[in-house]
RNA sequence: CGGGGCGUGGCGCAGUUUGGCAGCGCGUUUGACUGGGGGUCAAAAGGUCGCCGGUUCAAAUCCGGCCGCCCCGACCA
């Protein structure tokens, strides 16, 4: 590509919206422009990099023997309604209404429309097993995008989903996605480590994640240190600590505690740490209303309590239903004296408490001295808090968890029939009995690895792409257009280059050489050929590796094969 | 949705407190020079100051409403 023909649009400074690298330099280069907020244009240098990412994807995808389709982005409610997830899917999907005011939503995930098809295609056990996927426009109502291609309203993802006849059918597809995933990220040089996570809107069981750890992300893992334990915050397990024998020395003292709702505002009045008090949250459930106790300091996960709750529905009890139960405001509640329907479930860590303080179910009171037993019972114990940097770890004797922040790029989940029971997806096994389809689902975020890439790959100057993702294997600097014979020299590399199937952007622009390098390392092909100086001097190119500013000379014969090895190289 | 910040030529910003000619740097265009890290000189173009309304002799500036963008948070009592 003759950079003086193509659609070159670097900025000298980064518009001020840009907070992250990733934003700030996609944007510099000149691969994206934002449209509104979380919402952009991929310019064509942009298009470049997302399309072999796409093709890092397909070719390992077809390797694992996935077939490509394309499915609509326009989903009727009817398919919703039957999975059941019109009005549970979150986040919300956008909604649109044609002119005979029928429903659609843009579709943020496939399942419906994808388990539909297969239902009316499939009908024998000879037909199974078979995993379809696709890359496509996805859209999320998100409650806030943010941080340029990490979380779009509207982004690209490759989506596949697997039909098996059994479960170790599914285990079989699952894990030649799950091993087509490590080859797709091992070829986009990105160090990603698996996790254990939690299914949410999608639904399934044994879903991990692909995570890239960057300081940037949006999630946090807890990795063990000791041993291979990684998790989501979302469901990260911490060990228990040893229950203490309730020592009851104390007696329980009503205080009083004006206007005290918070933890921290009850501590600072009581003059405690916040680990010697029980935080009581309650809950609205389909079995009644639930009381969750977790220590002043630590977090409740609502994943987890759920978990320990029948029925669907789990939501915080509102403001009526609070007084109601406890008598008193918002801000009050503790376990001593709730009504007997009431459920208390408390973490495992309160089994490890003595005289601590809880809300006294009245208006601007604690109690202090509460002791188990001896105040209150708690009906079940459970692991409902979040796991915190430094806890010790559940799955070996020594280990202690590490907080990382990452970006999650990749999830894959073991559905089971959730879905093909929903949609009819059956087939008729070999003794002519129809069951529904056991189906796995597994997504990776294709313009999320783009930022992904400029997050892990980049310096003070601009991007360093990885080759399988650059926009071009390499640049050519021609430094002095006007000189007629570098001019030719340049010409024929590049053509050479060509001819090898290297793909270079090749800068013979009329620009100062200060221009063609800034704006080389800003959008960071992994190698840059410069022909100039040391070309008509010593009759020698110099080659620079983007990634680690490697430097060396080539003779005009050797150029071609030099250009190949550092491309190789990495 | 709650909180905070911002909105002024393409980009980055000043000017708003205290109303009085709409400015600076970069980029762009033209010409000359230059030619190894966003070069120099000269000239030029480019703005309904986010939108609507109000106050005023006069509004980028004050008041009201709305819109957009960015950041933090979002059932944790």
């Amino acid at each position: 590509m003759l950079a003086s023909q193509y659609y070159i649009r670097t900025l000298r400074e980064a518009p001020a919206e840009a907070e992250i690298a990733s934003h700030r330099l996609l944007l510099r280069g000149g691969f994206i422009r934002p449209v509104g907020a979380g919402i952009f244009n991929w310019l064509p240098m942009g298009l470049r990099v997302l399309q072999r990412v796409e093709q890092v994807i397909r070719e390992e995808m077809n390797a694992a023997g996935a077939h490509e389709v394309l499915m609509p982005v326009l989903h009727p409610r009817e398919l919703w309604e039957r999975s059941g997830r019109w009005d549970t899917f979150a986040p919300t999907p956008l909604r649109v209404i044609d002119r005979a005011e029928r429903e659609f939503c843009l579709g943020p995930t496939h399942e419906e429309v994808v388990t539909d098809l297969v239902a009316m295609d499939l009908d024998s056990y000879r037909e199974i097993p078979a995993t379809l996927y696709q890359i496509q426009v996805k859209f999320r109502d998100e409650l806030r995008p943010r941080a340029g291609l990490i979380r779009c309203k509207e982004f690209i993802m490759k989506d596949a989903y697997s039909f098996d006849r059994d479960r170790e059918g599914l285990d079989r597809s699952y894990d030649a996605m799950f091993d087509a995933y490590v080859r797709i990220f091992e070829r986009l040089n990105l160090p990603v480590v698996t996790v254990e996570a939690e299914a949410g809107s999608i639904g399934g069981t044994d879903t991990r994640e692909f995570m890239l750890l960057s300081e940037n992300g949006e999630d946090t893992v807890y990795m063990c240190d000791s041993c291979d334990y990684a998790s989501n915050s979302e469901c990260a397990t911490s060990r228990a600590p040893q229950p203490i024998e309730p020592a009851a020395a104390s007696t329980r003292e009503l205080v009083d505690t004006p206007d005290a709702k918070t933890v921290e505002q009850v501590t600072a009045m009581l003059g405690v740490t916040p680990d010697r008090l029980v935080k009581t949250l309650l809950f609205r459930s389909d079995e009644g209303f639930i009381a969750a106790l977790v220590r002043g300091d630590r977090a409740l996960n609502d994943f987890k309590l759920a978990r320990n709750v029948q029925g669907e529905e789990l939501r915080m009890a509102n403001d009526a239903e609070v007084r109601e139960l406890t008598g008193a405001r918002v801000g009050f509640a503790g376990p001593v004296g709730l009504p007997d329907d009431v459920r208390i479930i408390a973490d495992h860590e309160v089994s490890a408490l003595s005289d601590f303080v809880t809300g006294a179910n009245q208006d601007d009171a604690h109690f202090v001295n509460v002791n188990l037993g001896a105040d209150f019972e708690v009906d079940d114990w459970a692991d409902l808090r979040e796991a915190c940097h430094g806890d010790a770890c559940a799955h070996c004797a020594t280990g202690t968890l590490e907080a990382h922040r990452c970006i999650e790029l990749a999830h894959v989940f073991k559905l089971g029939t959730k879905y093909s029971s929903a949609m009819d997806a059956t087939f008729r096994d070999a003794e002519g009995t129809e069951s529904p389809c056991i189906m796995g689902c597994y997504g990776i975020g294709v313009s999320r690895i783009v930022a992904a890439l400029v997050e892990q790959y980049h310096d003070d100057s601009g991007i360093m792409w990885p080759r399988e993702a650059a926009p071009f294997d390499a640049t050519i600097l021609l430094l002095s257009p006007d000189d007629d014979e570098l001019r030719a020299i340049a010409d024929n590399l590049y053509s050479d280059l060509g001819d090898r199937g290297i793909e270079v952007l090749y800068d013979e622009r009329d620009a100062s050489p200060g221009v063609k390098f800034a704006e080389a390392d800003l959008i960071g092909c992994p190698v840059r050929v410069v022909v100039g100086r040391t070309t008509r001097n010593e009759g020698k190119v110099e080659l620079r590796r983007r990634a680690d500013g490697h430097d060396e000379l080539a003779s005009l014969e050797d150029a071609v094969d030099a250009v190949l090895r550092l491309l190789e190289s990495r």
